[in-house]
DNA sequence: CTTCCAACGTA
DNA sequence: CGTACGTTGGAAGC
C-alpha cells in the first residue's frame, strides 16, 4: 500500500506495455466486428485497472514514443536496429489506446526526439524531488536505473502483462547484486540484444556485477582495465569503447522539457460517456463494467468524484424529487397544475407486468414525481385517461413499448414529445445499449437505484416507476441539448410521430394462413429428408449436413475436393464456394447438399413464422426503431423484413400472408429505385436526372449512354451489367467486386466503371465528396439532417478505413431513403385518420408498405399511398411508386 | 447455459 | 475487395 501521507505518481511506458500485452494475449481472440485487433489495448487497460485499484495513484500519466527515431538513433543509427517490422495486427492499436486513455481522463505524453523511458525518468526524478511516491511501469530493463527509495519499478513478467514484479532497491539488489544506478553500467558491459547494443565478448552478467562491486563503477573498471587478467581482460581492453558507447545510450534523460510536471497529472474524472463510446467500438464489455465501477468508486485525491454519486444529497446539483402516490381527485389536480399542455414536458414511465400489461405509471416534473397504481377496469382514472390522450408534452423512454402496453389496457398515449432512447440513437446510432439506466449513467453521471433482485415482491411504495419518469425527463433534456438542430428536427418531426404509427402496426399484426404454412413446412421437410438420404448414399455415411465442420470433413478430406475460401474455422462451405467446387470438381453430393440446405433453410423460416402466429391467426413483429445505424427500422421477433421472395417457395410463403376476414384486399406499394433516385438528387448529375425524368427503363437508358447504342439496342447482358454497376455504386463497389459478381475479368469491370463515370461524372464527384466531407466533419448527413458519426475514416488501418469509407458513402443514400419512407408513413397515417378510414398499414419493408384495405376503400387508399409516398420529399427527380392489389402479399406484389 | 460463427434470407 | 439488417444451428466456452 502507498503511504497515505504522500501523493502517489504512477507513470507508464505506453508503447512497451502495449507491446507486452500484444504478445501476452492471443491476437485472434481480440478482434472487434470491424476487424480491428484489440488485444494490446485490452491487455493494457486491464493491467492499468489492476494498478489503479492496487496502488490508488493520485497522479497518473502514460508516455508514448513518437517514432522509432530519437536522439539515440541519430547518435548511433544501429540503435534498436534489430527490431523487426511492427506486426500489422499491432498497427492502429496505439491510437485507439490513446483514445481510450483520454476518455478515462488520463494524460498521455509524447516528446519529439525522446523515448518514453526518458519521459518516465524525468517525471520520476521530478516526482521524487517533489515529495511523491513514484511507480514506474516499463517493460524496458533500463528503467531499473530510476529506482530509489521513492521510486519503484513495476516490470512485467514473462507470464503476462497483468503480472508485474515490483523492483524497489532491495529487490534490485536481491536480483542483480547491485544498486539501481549501477544497473546501466552492468548492462553497458554485457550489452542489450533487444536494443542492438553489443557488449564486451565473454562478459556476462556475473562478470559485470563482480567488476562493478570490485571497482565501484564503469569508469573505474576502464581505468583499471590493465589489472584484469585472462581472456576477459584482453576483451575488455580491446572492446571497452563498446561499453562506453552503450553507457551513453542507455543513460535515461532526467531533464526532458515537458509541458507538464507531476503536479499537473492529478487524476481527472472518467468521462463515462466517452469511455462507453470507445469501449463499445472496441467491444470491451467486461472492461467497461470495470471502468464504470472504478468511476463510481471515485478516485483518490482532491480531483473530486468521477461522477456525481447517486446519493441525491451529493454533487451534481440535483436533489431527488418529492415522490408521492396519487389517485383520483388529487391526481387530477396534480395533472392540471403540473402537466397541462401549456407546461413544460413531463416524464412518463410505465411499470410493466411480465405479461406485457401495466401495473403502474410514473409521471414527473423536474422536481416532483408521482406514482399511480394502475388496475384494469377501475373507473376512477378519467382525468388520467384524458390527460394521457391530450396534447400535453410527454417524454417517455422506449415510447413505443409504453404506447403499446397502454393501448392494450385501453389507454391512448398521445403528445409524445421525446424519447431518450430514440434521442440517444440519433446522437450515436451505433451504440449497443439504449437502456435508461445506462443513458442516465452516461449523461447525468448518476446511478439509477435498482430494485433489489432478492426481493420477490416489489417494494410497497413502488417509487421506482416515479423515479424512472423523473430520470427519463432529465436525461431526455440532456440528450436534447446534445443533439444538433437537424437531428432534433428528425426526432420531433419524424421519429416521435412515428411511434404510434409503428406501435399500431405491431399491435395489428398480419393475417396468416397457418395451415398453408404448416403444409409447406411438411412438404419441405419431406424434400429435405429425401435429399439427405440421397446425399448419405453418395458419400456412404451419415453426417449432419447442417454442420460446416462435418461438411469440411466430407468435402476436403473424404472427397479430396480443392480447398475453397479459407475462414477462421477452416474452409468455406457457403453456396458460392460450393458452386465454384461444382465447376472445378463436379460431384453429385454438392448439388444434393445445396438443395438440402435450401429446403431446410426455407423450412426453418416457415417454422419460425408458424410459431409466431397468435391465437387470432395473426403475426405481430416488433419494429426496432433504434436498430440500425442508417435510420432504417429493423424488424425482430419475427423478422418480417426478410421473408423470401425470389424463389417459388418464397412466393408460396408470401401467399400465406393475407388480408383479414373483414378486409377487402392487401395493397403493396413500393418505391422503385429510390436509392438511385436519391443518388441522382444528391449528385445533381444531369444524365442520371434525365434518365429518371425521361427514361422508361432506367438501366436501359443508362446502358444506352454507356455503350453508345440506342436504348432499344441495349442487350439483356448489357442491361444486367449496368444494373449491377448502378446498384453497386451506392455500396462503394470496387472494380474487383464488380468483376466477381458479373463473372467478368477485372479489366472489363474497370472499363465498365470508367465508361459509367465518364457519362455520369457528377455521381463520382458526389461519392468522393461524401467521404471527404465525412472525414472532415466526422459524420455524414441525410437530406433531412439525420447524422451518422464515423470514427475510422482517418484510421491508419487500411481495412478499417476502407470499410468506414464505404459505409460513409452509403449512409446518406440509405438513410435518406429511410427518412423518405418514414415521412410517407406519417402522411399515409394522417390521411387515414383524417378521413376516418378503416384500412391500416401493416408492414414496412424499407421501400415497401403493405396495407390491409377495408371494403370500399381501395381507391381512396391507393390515392393516399401514391400521393403521400410520391410527395414525401421534393427531389430533383420524381419518386416513382408502384402499387399492387391482391388477396395475399404474393398476389399483391408486382 | 451462454456466446460466437457461418450461413443466408431481405432491401 | 458491396451497404444495412435478424435468425438459425452447431460448436466452443463456461
Amino acid at each position: 500500500m502507498s503511504d497515505p501521507a504522500k501523493p502517489t505518481l504512477l507513470v507508464i511506458d505506453g508503447h512497451s506495455l502495449a507491446f507486452r500485452a500484444f504478445y501476452a494475449l492471443p491476437v485472434d481472440s481480440f478482434v472487434n466486428r470491424e476487424g480491428q485487433h484489440t488485444n494490446a489495448i485490452h491487455g493494457f487497460i486491464s493491467m492499468l485497472l489492476n494498478l489503479l485499484k492496487a496502488e490508488k495513484p493520485s497522479h497518473l500519466a502514460v508516455a508514448f514514443d513518437i517514432s522509432r527515431y530519437s536522439f539515440r538513433t541519430r547518435e548511433y543509427p544501429e540503435y534498436k536496429g534489430t527490431r523487426s517490422e511492427t506486426p500489422h495486427e499491432f498497427v492502429g492499436q496505439i491510437p485507439l489506446l490513446q483514445e481510450a486513455l483520454h476518455a478515462m481522463g488520463i494524460t498521455t505524453i509524447t516528446k519529439e526526439d525522446f523515448e518514453a523511458d526518458d519521459i518516465l525518468a524525468t517525471l520520476a526524478a521530478r516526482g521524487s524531488a517533489g515529495g511523491y511516491k513514484v511507480f514506474v511501469v516499463s517493460g524496458d530493463r533500463d528503467a531499473i536505473q530510476m529506482v530509489n527509495d521513492d521510486v519503484t519499478l513495476l516490470y512485467p513478467s514473462a507470464r503476462g502483462v497483468t503480472d508485474l514484479t515490483r523492483y524497489d532497491r532491495d529487490k534490485v539488489f536481491e536480483r542483480y547484486g547491485i544498486e539501481p544506478p549501477q544497473y546501466p553500467e552492468v548492462a553497458a558491459l554485457v550489452g542489450e540484444t533487444s536494443d542492438n547494443l553489443i557488449g564486451i565478448d565473454k562478459v556476462g552478467e556475473k562478470t559485470a556485477v563482480k567488476w562493478i562491486n570490485q571497482f565501484g563503477s564503469l569508469d573505474a573498471i576502464i581505468e583499471h582495465r590493465d589489472e584484469i587478467k585472462g581472456v576477459v581482460g584482453d576483451k575488455l581492453r580491446e572492446q571497452y569503447d563498446r561499453a562506453v558507447r552503450n553507457r551513453k545510450l542507455n543513460r535515461l534523460v532526467t531533464n526532458v522539457e515537458l509541458p507538464v510536471g507531476p503536479d499537473d497529472l492529478e487524476r481527472r474524472p472518467i468521462d463515462v460517456e466517452a469511455v462507453t463510446e470507445v469501449f463499445d467500438r472496441l467491444q470491451f464489455r467486461t472492461l467497461l463494467d470495470r471502468v464504470t465501477a472504478l468511476a463510481e468508486a471515485s478516485p483518490t485525491g482532491s480531483a473530486g468524484t468521477a461522477v456525481p454519486s447517486a446519493d441525491s444529497s451529493d454533487a451534481g446539483g440535483h436533489t431527488g424529487p418529492i415522490v408521492r402516490t396519487l389517485i383520483d381527485e388529487e391526481l387530477a389536480h396534480w395533472l392540471r397544475t403540473n402537466a397541462s399542455a401549456e407546461k413544460a414536458p413531463v416524464g412518463v414511465a410505465v411499470e410493466y407486468d411480465p405479461a406485457g400489461g401495466v401495473t403502474g405509471l410514473g409521471i414527473a416534473t423536474a422536481t416532483e414525481a408521482v406514482h399511480i397504481p394502475w388496475a384494469a377496469g377501475r373507473g376512477d382514472y378519467v382525468a388520467l385517461e384524458e390527460w394521457l390522450d391530450d396534447d400535453s408534452a410527454k417524454v417517455v423512454h422506449d415510447a413505443k413499448r409504453a404506447y403499446k402496453a397502454l393501448k392494450r389496457v385501453g389507454l391512448t398515449l398521445t403528445g409524445l414529445s421525446g424519447d431518450p432512447r430514440v434521442a440517444a440513437w440519433l446522437l450515436r446510432p451505433g451504440r449497443t445499449s439504449f437502456a435508461l439506466g445506462d443513458l442516465v449513467y452516461e449523461h447525468l453521471g448518476e446511478r439509477m437505484p435498482v430494485a433489489d433482485p432478492n426481493q420477490l415482491v416489489p417494494a410497497e411504495d413502488a417509487s421506482g416507476v416515479a423515479l424512472d419518469a423523473w430520470y427519463t425527463l432529465r436525461v431526455a433534456d440532456d440528450l436534447l441539448g446534445e443533439l444538433d438542430e437537424g437531428s432534433r428536427r428528425v426526432l420531433t418531426e419524424i421519429e416521435m410521430p412515428l411511434v404510434p404509427v409503428l406501435g399500431d402496426m405491431e399491435l395489428t399484426g398480419v393475417e396468416t394462413d397457418q395451415p398453408a404454412l404448416q403444409a409447406l413446412s411438411a412438404r419441405l421437410g419431406d424434400t429435405a429428408a429425401g435429399l439427405a438420404a440421397q446425399a448419405f448414399e453418395v458419400i456412404g455415411r451419415e453426417v449432419n449436413l447442417g454442420s460446416p465442420k462435418q461438411l469440411q470433413e466430407v468435402l476436403f478430406e473424404q472427397l479430396q475436393m480443392p480447398k475453397t475460401r479459407s475462414m477462421k474455422t477452416g474452409y468455406s462451405t457457403d453456396a458460392g464456394s460450393l458452386a465454384d467446387l461444382q465447376d472445378k470438381h463436379p460431384h453429385p453430393f454438392l448439388d444434393l447438399l445445396l438443395k438440402h440446405r435450401d429446403a431446410t433453410k426455407l423450412r426453418q423460416i416457415i417454422d419460425t413464422l408458424d410459431k409466431a402466429v397468435d391465437a387470432g391467426g395473426r403475426i405481430h413483429t416488433t419494429y426496432d426503431q433504434t436498430g440500425t445505424t442508417t435510420g432504417r427500422i429493423s424488424s425482430i421477433d419475427p423478422n418480417l423484413q426478410n421473408i423470401p421472395v425470389k424463389t417459388s417457395v418464397g412466393h408460396e410463403i408470401r401467399a400465406a400472408f393475407r388480408h383479414g376476414r373483414d378486409y377487402e384486399t392487401l395493397l403493396t406499394a413500393d418505391y422503385s429505385q429510390i436509392e438511385m433516385r436519391i443518388m441522382a438528387h444528391l449528385s445533381g448529375d444531369e444524365g442520371l436526372i434525365t434518365a429518371f425524368t425521361e427514361g422508361e427503363d432506367l438501366h436501359r437508358f443508362v446502358g444506352a449512354r454507356i455503350f453508345g447504342v440506342e436504348p432499344a439496342d441495349v442487350s439483356p447482358t448489357m442491361r444486367t451489367k449496368v444494373k449491377a454497376m448502378s446498384y453497386g455504386l451506392a455500396y462503394g463497389l470496387s472494380a474487383f467486386g464488380l468483376s466477381k459478381q458479373l463473372r467478368i475479368d477485372t479489366a472489363e469491370a474497370k472499363q465498365l466503371m470508367g465508361d459509367y463515370f465518364s457519362r455520369f461524372g457528377a455521381v463520382r464527384d458526389y461519392l468522393r465528396n461524401v467521404v471527404v466531407q465525412a472525414r472532415e466533419d466526422g459524420y455524414t448527413e441525410t437530406i433531412f439532417g439525420r447524422r451518422r458519426p464515423f470514427a475510422d475514416l482517418n484510421s491508419s488501418n487500411r481495412v478499417l478505413r476502407d470499410n468506414a469509407e464505404r459505409a460513409a458513402l452509403n449512409a446518406p443514400i440509405q438513410g435518406s431513403a429511410a427518412d423518405i419512407m418514414k415521412i410517407a408513413m406519417l402522411g399515409v397515417r394522417a390521411d387515414i385518420d383524417e378521413r376516418e378510414l378503416q384500412s391500416r398499414v401493416l408492414l414496412q419493408v424499407h421501400d415497401e408498405l403493405i396495407v390491409e384495405v377495408a371494403g370500399g376503400e381501395v381507391d381512396a387508399i391507393e390515392e393516399i399511398v401514391r400521393r403521400r409516398m410520391g410527395s414525401a420529399a421534393d427531389l430533383r427527380v420524381p419518386l416513382d411508386v408502384s402499387v399492387g392489389l391482391g388477396e395475399s402479399w404474393d398476389a399483391a406484389a408486382h
